[in-house]
Formats: structure tokens, C-alpha cells, sequence
DNA sequence: TCTGGGGTCCTAGGACCC
DNA sequence: TCTGGGGTCCTAGGACCC
């Protein structure tokens, strides 16, 4: 059965997050960073309107942000994954097959044997989102999923279309692709754009056009798929049920570079502890674990140093002390004194369900207490995070990532509950 | 002074097998 | 002169996404 596609995107997600406790932010210029405060990741049309640029480092953008007082929040996971999960639930209510592609947006793949009005549908879930929720989406409608994003970018960008479009047939598609730029084609990135230009590729529809086969032996398959999709047939196809997850990554910058060893173990031991609890909380075991240390990309006055330890284990497991005990040794073989490091972290790779490994003939079976860890993820959930922790987490953190604008935790912490005042 | 974090997929090349 | 053919697995690196 021919099926179309839908693309639920979130405008200015992240920010819009933030003004949803804060009203009086509407029609001002906000931004959000990354973390440590470092990049520009969101902003709101006013602020996207004075030129601040999407990925600009904030401390080169600070002038310009000062001049026209722009509002600045760090970035604040819990409060946007916990509305992001509302939005998503309500999908999910009025959608049998929905694909959550990303914190702020879904796929929607849409029946068409039966009369039906899709835009008229689309202005529903909008409706229904804004109702519910309180964020703003766009929905883009193709035969394929990157036909649909092209469409949802049209749905957002002109107000006309009341935040639904729909990617039209015909010689009024080719039209709209040749408007489009290579490099915003989802799938297309700035080597690929390089590259697709320097042969005088520089819309979407000059994309759709190219030979196939050249296609591939420039881009290999995935960018054949792309140009593929561009035509309307689909290949990428909706995936309710990701597979089973490759890996887990904790890292984090830090606030200022960290040359002692003992500060990097915290830290390492730290990320070690959060990607376990995300192990566990998927009731997977890892059975390989990978640290890795950085100096900074930036720094010109030394050569940059980056270095990564692996380490696989006998037997998977998701017992925290085996794992920072793992860590904290390859350290010690990447670490070299005098440096400055400016990022560390832990990947936790070979992933499998817990419980479902190899028995090991040669191995003793590793002495660990899975209602241990239990116990210790049960009390974090109850009365929050760090309530119990390990010794080698250290405790005063001084290489802690920076977040000088954070807003609270509204929707997911008792203690920082919005207040209302009534008179 | 100050430049994110968390993922996936693909390819090439080396090592190794029969 | 001339050096097989077919395969797997692993790793590193590149590119992309949000």
C-alpha cells in the first residue's frame, strides 16, 4: 500500500520550552546553548532575526547579544525531554504509526486508500499539540520522508500555510526543489554540498536530476537513497521500533582545561556513573567500555592531543564499580602530564540485553550485585540524583561543566515548581 | 578566558581463514 | 614476464543527523 509520510517538527524547540514558563518572553529575542555554555543551539525567530547564528560560539556572540538584550538560558534537558515526551504521547494518541526521530521531532506515516483529508488532519495534531502542550509545530507532508522534511521547512517558514504544507506533485514540486539548496537537503551535509557544487549540484532538483550511479560513487549508498527519495520513491522507511541501541556516551566539556590526573578521575568515574545508570535503565549490559581525553580543537599554541583507551570485557555487565575500576585504568595508560585537557569521556559499546550474555568458560562468574545497583537506582529515582554516589566521583567537581542561565526544573522537580499567585 | 553532547551508518584497509 | 579467489571480522575515520 502506497503510504505518505509526515514530519512533526517543534519550532524552536528549545526555546520554546523556556518561554512556555516565562510568557513575557514572547516576541523577544531568546537563545539557548549547549552545554558549558559554549554554542548557540536554539533560537527564537526575533534572535534568528538579528543574525545570530545557529552552532555560533557564544562568547563571539556575546557583543551582539548584549547590544540587543537577548535573553540567554542554558541548556536544560529534564524540562525539554519531559515536554518533549508530552508532545510525543499526544502523537501516539492520534497516530497509530509514529517514528520519534529526535527530542523534537516525529514521523507520522499517513494511510492513502481511503479518501481522506490529510492537511485537514495535520491542522488537528497541531491544534492538539498547541492545546495540550503549549509548543508550536509544523508538519510537512511528502511521499517520502525527505520530501516530508523539505515540506515541514516550507510549513514553518511561511505563515501563510498555517504550519501545514503539503509537498506538491508535479512540475510545482520541481519548482519548490529548485528553491531549495543542496545543502539543506536532509542528508546532505557540508562536505556533501562542497562536493555536489564544485560539479554544479547546487539545488535540490539539480539532486534529483543527477545520475544515480555517479551519485553513489561520490556519497555512496546513503546519499543514492537521498537522491532516490528526492524522486518519491521511499527508502527510508518509518521506524517505530528502533533496533536495540550501539552504544552509550557521557562526556562532557569542562569549565576550565583540567591538568590533574585526580581531577580527571572524578570526572571520568562521574560519566561512568551517569551512562550506567542509562545502561541499566534499558536493562542492557555493556561488554566493552572506551575512555577518551582531549586537549582543546582550538588551542593554537599547542598541538592538539586526543587520546582513547578500549577495554573488552570477559563478560558483559552494568555493575558500576567494575566499569569505573575499567575506566579509571585505561586513564592511566592515555593520560600525559603537562597537558591541559579540556574534554573527557566514557562510550560504552557491545551492548546487550542483561542477563542474555555468554556464559564464560574460563572466567569465574563476576562477583557483582545486580540488587545493589538496583537499590541504588530505586533511592536516585525517589529523592533525585546524587543522593547516593560513588567515593570517586569526587565531591566539590571543580572541572564541572559551566551553566550560568539555567532555569529550573518546572515540570520535573517538586522543589521548583512554578508558583501562581492568586489575589 | 570562552567553541556541545549523543547518536548512526558507511567505507577502506588490514589481518586472517580456507 | 607470470604471484588465486572468495570470504569474514575488526578498526579507524569520515560524514551525517538533531
Amino acid at each position: 500500500m502506497k503510504k505518505l509520510f509526515a514530519l512533526v517538527d517543534c519550532n524552536n524547540f528549545y526555546v520554546s520550552c523556556e518561554r512556555l514558563f516565562r510568557p513575557e518572553l514572547r516576541y523577544k529575542p531568546v537563545v539557548v546553548l549547549s552545554n558549558n555554555d559554549g554554542c548557540i543551539i536554539a533560537r527564537s525567530n526575533e534572535a534568528k532575526a538579528l543574525g545570530i547564528d545557529m552552532a555560533a560560539p557564544y562568547f563571539k556572540t556575546r557583543e551582539l547579544i548584549r547590544r540587543h538584550q537577548v535573553r540567554v538560558f542554558s541548556s536544560n534537558y529534564a524540562l525539554y525531554g519531559d515536554l518533549s515526551h508530552r508532545v510525543m504521547t499526544i502523537l501516539q494518541e492520534m497516530e497509530a504509526q509514529v517514528e520519534i526521530y529526535s527530542i523534537d521531532e516525529a514521523f507520522i506515516s499517513l494511510p492513502t486508500d481511503t479518501p481522506f483529508d490529510l492537511a485537514g488532519q495535520a491542522a488537528l495534531i497541531r491544534a492538539r499539540v498547541f492545546q495540550d502542550v503549549g509548543i508550536t509545530v509544523s508538519i510537512g507532508i511528502g511521499s517520502t520522508k525527505t520530501l516530508a522534511k523539505i515540506a515541514s521547512r516550507r510549513a514553518k517558514k511561511e505563515p501563510g500555510h498555517q504550519g501545514v504544507f503539503a509537498f506538491p506533485a508535479g512540475a510545482a514540486g520541481d519548482h519548490l526543489l529548485g528553491q531549495v539548496e543542496v545543502g539543506d537537503v536532509w542528508g546532505i551535509g557540508r562536505r556533501s554540498s562542497e562536493k555536489l557544487a564544485r560539479h554544479g549540484i547546487k539545488s535540490a532538483w539539480h539532486l534529483k536530476e543527477a545520475e544515480p550511479e555517479w551519485i553513489r560513487s561520490q556519497l555512496t549508498v546513503t546519499g543514492a537513497r537521498t537522491v532516490m527519495e528526492l524522486n518519491g520513491i521511499s527508502c527510508i522507511a518509518l521506524d517505530q521500533a528502533p533496533g536495540n541501541r550501539q552504544s552509550i556516551l557521557s562526556s562532557r566539556s569542562f569549565k576550565k582545561p583540567v591538568q590533574e590526573l585526580a581531577d580527571l578521575k572524578e570526572a571520568v568515574a562521574t560519566y561512568v556513573a551517569m551512562a550506567a545508570v542509562k545502561l541499566r535503565s534499558q536493562n542492557l549490559s555493556a561488554g566493552a567500555l572506551q575512555v577518551f581525553i582531549a586537549t582543546s580543537r582550538f588551542d593554537q599554541r599547542l598541538p592538539p592531543y586526543a587520546k582513547s583507551s578500549m577495554h573488552t570485557l570477559a563478560r558483559p555487565t552494568a555493575h558500576t564499580p567494575t566499569l569505573i575500576r575499567l575506566a579509571l585504568a585505561g586513564l592511566g595508560t592515555i593520560y600525559r602530564q603537562g597537558l591541559g585537557y579540556q574534554k573527557a569521556g566514557v562510550m560504552l559499546t557491545d551492548l546487550s540485553p542483561t542477563g542474555c550474555g555468554q556464559a564464560h568458560l574460563f572466567s569465574p562468574p563476576l562477583l557483582e550485585s545486580r540488587p545493589l545497583m538496583t537499590a541504588l537506582d530505586t533511592v536516585n529515582k525517589r529523592w533525585g540524583r546524587n543522593t547516593l554516589h560513588y567515593g570517586a566521583e569526587g565531591l566539590s567537581k571543580p572541572w564541572a561543566m559551566r551553566q550560568d542561565f539555567k532555569s529550573p526544573a518546572y515540570t520535573t522537580s517538586w522543589q521548583e515548581l512554578p508558583l501562581v499567585h492568586c489575589r
